[in-house]
DNA sequence: CAGGAAAGGACTTAGTGCGGG
DNA sequence: ACCCGCACTAAGTCCTTTCCT
């Protein structure tokens, strides 16, 4: 038999094997392997002494629990996937360290998966790579427009995501910050400057967050009674934003919300560059609040998002879902908070051509 | 017998339930378990009916093989685990998505793992962590002084990460950047353009890049019989940046090495604050080459620093060592390469007080 | 009837749940 | 109350058997 596994594990000298298993713990301590599950597993019914002589072995031993198997006989496996759009751009990053991170604290572990662009196909490949490895429920953030997403694919898989999905999946929530009214706030922020031209660079609208936060502009405007100004779609980069300030004209507006804080920063620079003063002829909102917005040159007027709070409420909804508890709502939207820097201004004179 | 479970897979309506197990899909098609795993696993000797009789069940079972159960009996889960600075800077996160991608090609799944200083004993619950999950080996990035690991902490473990460790561990690869000729570069390039007094703002010297980085500047002026000029140390944000280049005395020095490019961002501004014009009174070199640099109101000379090859090159050393392969080096250092744009000039008056 | 491809069956992996003592 | 032993989880491995020239 293979005894001799057991004879090397007990006989191993300073560094113990990786290799001891519950049955080589309990041959040490001269218990059942069952017995060494309710130490090792907190169960009660295990007297004092028996429990200390079996954590004793278990230390000596470096006996380890065997994750693949505790997984295949409790058919838990605690470990929810993660996809997100392969890219630095700031906003999908900074949630992800808090979502390991609430995940942690949860007692599950995060795998990560990153797709191009989130096409039904790439997320498809995605779920089944999660699903493979075992993954009991998955969020989904970052660039994405509305999921179309086959309820097949999904398998009756809890799912969290930032946008919503093309149909109503049952066990689905969706987590996001309130894009539409925080747009909705820069623009009345600039309304109450005194501007009445406010123009848009939009972020790429295949992301549901680019549009959420045009349509906010967008509603914004019309509740001020004003005449929406044109729109630019950059897609994130500052390069973009400087690109897009660029095709702007001057005399039409006094104003930009531009739809994140790294395009806002590519589109000052643009402004400077034609002689326009920012804030002095030209306001500008960013969104995010990105660390360095702070210190610009021209410190940043921004919509502030709290993507801890949305990390910490989307695991949780996740593990609600995994769990099979009740849930209250399918929709969740985080406030956001503006910030209001030295990139705005109100305007001194109304020059309309 | 549990044929119960059988007949409930067999006899699902549209959507086959998660639970058809192997031998499910061998009742179903009228083979054995054995057949099926061949079929399943890509392996010889079945003939092309079978084969496709099997896939037919496979499919319309919808059986996924359990990673459990597969992982219990081959000793392999094909995981690896990242350990890495829970912050949103850019190093750390640049690289997330290339060690994901590089990963994933390789065929192992990443779990991530964040800790918020890279002590030691941080460092060795996050691998018991990753342990306890079994993962097959580890990638240690971001913020990490030389490391001091336990080698029984890691029991073995193959460990790639950015930073030496303390005890020359067997199984440990470092792949990093090569920081110091960067900031070697970096001098030499302002040493050209006739600066003699160069000042340097560090990341935190618990950092070993940003030890690095600081090494490479004082062996730069070194090599080109300069005195170092003062140091001040900041923590990478645009922030700390912007305080530490109000501490610096414009008499003293015409140019500044940052040990990155969010620091430079906010040593531009405040030079620009006190009066002293970019690059004309001064030159400001960063590190990173961040997407946005280019697009700054100066845009920024940096040093730039290739994420991707590093990410996939610490994912084919690990794969080696997790495999066994035969490795050629412990240390990997990887090119920077010196982005020249506006925020350096020459130095037309070389006024010393 | 030797010989090789194709398929089957018992056993193993590391734990946990359930009944019994 | 405390502890033991057996059955069970879902795959894969090794070895054997069957089948077809």
């Amino acid at each position: 038999m293979n005894d001799s596994v057991v004879e090397i594990g007990s006989r191993a000298g300073a560094l113990p094997p990786a290799t001891a298993r519950l049955s080589d713990v309990a041959a040490h301590a001269g218990v059942s392997t069952k017995t060494v599950s309710r130490v090792v597993n907190n169960e009660p019914n295990v007297r004092p002494q028996v429990r200390e002589r079996v954590m004793l072995s278990v230390v000596t031993l470096g006996y380890r629990p065997n994750a693949a198997a505790r997984a295949l006989v409790t058919q838990r496996t605690h470990q929810i996937g993660l996809i997100t759009t392969a890219s630095s751009l700031y906003g999908p990053t900074a949630g992800l360290f808090s979502l390991e991170q609430a995940a942690w604290k949860a007692g599950y572990a995060l795998t990560l998966t990153t797709v191009r662009e989130p096409s039904e196909g790439e997320l498809a490949e995605a779920i089944r790579y999660l699903l493979a490895r075992g993954v009991e429920g998955v969020i989904i953030s970052g660039a994405t427009g509305v999921l179309h997403l086959a309820p097949s694919a999904l398998a009756g898989m809890p799912v969290v995501s930032t946008s919503p999905v093309s149909d109503a999946a049952p066990n689905h929530v969706v987590v996001d910050t309130d894009q539409s009214m925080g747009a909705r706030a820069a623009v009345r922020h600039l309304y109450d400057l005194g501007h009445r031209r406010i123009a848009h660079i939009a972020g790429p609208l295949s992301w549901h967050a680019a549009v959420q936060r045009r349509d906010g502009w967008l509603r914004g405007m019309k509740d001020a009674g004003l005449e929406p100004g044109p729109v630019v779609e950059g897609d994130w980069s500052a390069k973009s934003g400087h690109e897009a300030a660029f095709s702007l004209d001057r005399a039409e507006v006094t104003a930009v919300f531009v739809a994140n804080d790294h395009m806002a920063m590519g589109a000052i620079r643009a402004f400077t560059e034609k002689g326009i003063q920012v804030p002095g002829d030209m306001s500008v909102v960013g969104f995010d609040d990105v660390p360095e917005a702070a210190y610009q040159m021209v410190p940043l007027t921004t919509v502030r998002q709290d993507f801890v709070a949305g990390a910490e409420r989307s695991v949780r909804e996740l593990v609600q879902l995994i769990e099979n508890q009740p849930i209250e709502t399918t929709s969740i939207y985080l406030p956001t908070e503006l910030i209001v820097r030295d990139s705005t201004a109100s305007v001194i004179a109304l020059d309309t051509a």
